[in-house]
RNA sequence: GGGCGAAUACCAGAGUGGCCAAAUGGGGCAGACUGUAAAUCUGCUGUCUUACGACUUCGGUGGUUCGAAUCCAUCUUCGCCCA
């Protein structure tokens, strides 16, 4: 596994484009390690995957990213932690590659605690309701101490309805403060002796003229990577593949685009055929808590009465061990008893799915045969088994 | 043999003359969840395909009353106590 030190920026490796679409496969390096893409990245938000062990992570459903959360980690544990800890890689132990979001997620998501100002976000905290501010530099520097390999440009998340003026008022702050933040990424250095990057993010809402806007703003910085923000958020999933395809447009395709948030399965297919290389969602490990299940065959709601009998393996020849080491008649049995072994298997389960989707996806791209492929794929995984 | 108490929907349990198809909890059935304030939230859970509405229910039977899960009589079952 080869690395980059402080010095050594992250690396894309654009290693083959589809033929029938704008799907893509390659390569990023970071100081903790390659990834491939497409790929996946299982939330953690608050330095855990939820019900996941590290070792689950590695070996099971072998994620070679995964995320943080500024917000959640600048509250808890706090930054001194963080920082003693020599950064999150020490503190949790994970090795491999991470991103954390900026915080932008949480100004949209706990709208009612906080207020937007042009020098950034004044929020209260859920935990204890004291007052915070979190400006587009300050969030990189706490991203500095967290000491995530991909940081996350502090931008204002815009429901999916938003009129056009809401949006474009929006917009403006967002992208006034990328400007503030770029610059002070750029002033500002690593901790902990690995290298950093930071993505920028187009919001725009659903409009294709904002999406223009943002996306050569963001092409003109000339950063490591790309993200795109604000969809999946109340706008049809249609209008959300339109928004990707304008955008995808503009920014370059010799970096890697991330799609932020984004989705379903099916969501995640469409996306790759659009040039979309990166994807995060809690789906998987919200979802497999309540009980949903992803598979290639359709999706499962386990507490349903249908599967009390039901003695097959979860999903034979599915992506993890535990989709032959239990039955749906088992899971479900835990599912209904509240027992918490149904929510790690559940999302062990739908996190190897997802990570199987995006690697087969790949393989699909590589070997010429992906359109054909995905379009299989969308009616089966959208299957309500 | 005598005395007291209890019987309410799948379970537990409130209700003790009309606002009762009947609180609440559990259980059951289904749905939602997209950069995680989520092991969370929502709906349904007597019958009539849905709403309005109608119908049948509170151990059985018979009564009182304009009206009964609620009052009376009696029977049945269960529990406790005395012999």
């Amino acid at each position: 596994m080869s690395t980059n030190d402080a010095n050594t920026p992250m690396e894309f490796e654009l290693i083959k484009n589809d033929i029938c679409s704008n799907a893509r496969a390659g390569v990023i390096t970071t100081s903790h390690g390659k990834i491939e893409t497409p790929i996946f990245m299982p939330v953690g938000t608050a330095a855990t995957v939820k019900c996941c062990h590290r070792h689950e992570l590695e070996e099971d459903i072998n994620a070679p990213i995964i995320l943080g959360n500024t917000y959640h980690l600048y509250l808890r544990p706090g930054l001194d932690i963080l920082r003693s800890a020599g950064g999150l890689h020490g503190f949790s132990g994970w090795n491999r590659a991470m991103l954390t979001d900026s915080g932008g997620f949480q100004v949209f998501s706990l709208s009612g605690n906080r207020k937007l100002k042009e020098e950034g976000v004044h929020f209260r905290s859920h935990i204890d309701g004291s007052k915070h501010l979190f400006t587009p530099e300050n969030v990189v520097d706490i991203q500095r101490v967290i000491g995530a390999d991909i940081m996350m440009a502090l931008d204002e998340c815009t429901p999916g309805t938003a009129d056009f003026s809401y949006a474009k008022k929006s917009l403006d702050l967002t992208m006034r403060w990328l400007q503030r933040g770029w610059k002070h990424f750029n002033e500002t250095e690593p901790l902990y002796g690995h290298s950093q990057t930071f993505f920028p993010i187009v919001q725009g809402c659903v409009y294709p003229e904002l999406r223009c806007r943002a996306a050569e703003e963001v092409a003109a910085l000339g950063a490591e990577g790309n993200a795109i923000g604000g969809l999946a958020v109340g706008e049809p999933a249609e209008q959300m593949y339109e928004m990707i395809e304008v955008v995808n447009e503009i920014l370059p395709k010799d970096k890697p685009r991330y799609l932020m948030g984004v989705g379903t399965p099916a969501n995640i297919l469409e996306a790759i055929e659009r040039g979309v290389d990166m994807f995060d969602c809690v789906m998987p490990t919200r979802n497999g808590r309540n009980a949903m299940l992803f598979t290639r065959n359709g999706i499962m709601n386990m507490r349903n009465k249908k599967w009390a009998t039901d003695f097959s393996p979860i999903e034979e020849g599915g992506a993890s061990y535990v989709d032959e080491a239990y039955t749906k008649a088992y899971l479900r049995h835990l599912f209904i008893s509240d027992e918490f072994l149904a929510m790690q298997i559940a999302s062990l389960h739908n996190l190897a799915f997802y990570l199987w989707l995006v690697r087969e996806a790949r393989r699909q791209i590589l070997a010429g045969t992906f359109k054909q492929w995905k379009d299989e794929m969308i009616v089966r995984v959208t299957t309500r088994l």
